[in-house]
RNA sequence: CGCGGGGUGGAGCAGUCUGGUAGCUCGUCGGGCUCAUAACCCGAAGGUCGUAGGUUCAAAUCCUGCCUCCGCAU
């Protein structure tokens, strides 16, 4: 079997690992092209780049998919399968119709549920219970391919995205191979319209914490928004990033900290949240105790953007 | 050369601008109080102030290089 992947991130990588410990024959990768990232704008390979490298495949960047000679060599391959995990960009009819089965994308959520870029993200944001992988016969549209498998798990009530993702990664990972072993088991079923919802990208202006929700939705943004881009608010004019949440009990004027000793309990619009896990400006993320040792915050002082003055 | 903020007893911070006695909260250890507690009281141990060099009578503090952590941007 010659299969070609399609991958970018680090979700992507047990899969590719997955393919190439069962045996089938990946005669290319493919991810997005190197780009500047992190501090000073250094060229950086994405992950599945690296594996790829470090697995001594060939390894494919292209720039343009559908022009350039990217395409042209694609099509020489002959191959008979291109399994695609968050790759990134759209691929094109011509593309999806080249393997002789076509291309299967393994998607991170229940389908028809959470189609798009980040379903992880959003199933938890969304407060989730369960969620799982689908793998997809792709079709030109977003996500609506007929489903080949399913696999699906339970969201544990603190878990954050970026462990779920871990999770679903190698859940990804295990159906894909299933599959391959078993292509008897894999029958086409076309997705139903109902219960269809889209994950849109995460973007960096959701992660301001509005205290007048509920508590229950700050935690499940919190939790969701881990690490990338983050849950903050304003504290003294300052950014104050928060990482880890639980949900309590407690009443009071939204953003009002009601407990600061130990503890930091912060009232929302319903219930109360309990900060875990914060950051201040400059500082690396530390537990609770140890923010609040330095930082001496005060009960009846305000988080949020309303100057953080205290009242009363 | 993308912009910016940190590194001070075991932890988190103040002190740096305006050089001159090492401070605060917590933890640890010992003692006390309490039916009890993340409570309270008393006492103690513990610091080459990231690192290398420079200026100075004197450097945590001023200057330069380096290491390292973090925010923004991408």
């Amino acid at each position: 079997m010659k299969v070609a992947f399609f991958g970018t991130p680090a979700y992507a990588v047990p899969t590719l690992d997955a393919l190439v410990e069962c045996g089938a024959e990946v005669v290319t990768v493919v991810a997005q092209p190197d780009r500047p990232a992190g501090r000073g704008k250094k060229l950086t390979s994405p992950p599945v780049a690296e594996r790829a490298k470090a697995l001594g495949l060939n390894l494919r960047q292209p720039r343009a998919i559908r022009s350039g000679p990217f395409f042209t060599n694609f099509r020489k391959l002959d191959l008979d399968l291109a399994i695609v995990v968050a790759y990134g960009r759209i691929l094109p009819k011509e593309l999806l119709e080249s393997p002789r089965l076509g291309c299967w994308n393994a998607h991170g959520s229940l389908l028809p549920r959470w189609r798009g870029a980040a379903p992880i993200e959003r199933a938890v944001q969304a407060g989730d219970r369960t969620t799982g992988v689908c793998l997809m016969q792709m079709d030109e549209g977003l996500d609506t391919g007929d489903i080949l498998m399913v696999r699906s798990l339970t969201i544990g009530e603190d878990e954050r995205a970026v462990d779920l993702r871990i999770r679903l990664a190698h859940l990804s990972a295990e159906m894909v191979v299933d599959a391959l072993a078993q292509p008897s088991s894999v029958a086409p079923t076309r997705q139903p319209e109902e219960g269809a919802s889209h994950a849109a990208p995460m973007k960096k202006i959701e992660s301001e914490l509005d205290f007048s929700r509920s508590a229950a939705e700050l935690h499940n943004q919190v939790r969701a928004f881990y690490p990338w881009p983050g849950s903050q608010t304003m504290f003294r004019g300052e950014q104050f990033k928060i990482h880890r949440t639980r949900v309590t009990e407690g009443a009071g004027e939204p953003g009002e900290i009601l407990l600061a000793k130990k503890r930091l309990v912060v009232a929302c619009g319903t219930g109360a949240l309990e900060v875990l896990e914060a950051q201040l400006p400059g500082k690396r993320a530390l537990p609770i105790e140890a923010v609040l040792n330095g930082a001496r915050i005060e009960p009846g002082e305000i988080m949020g953007n309303h100057q953080g003055v205290p009242h009363g």
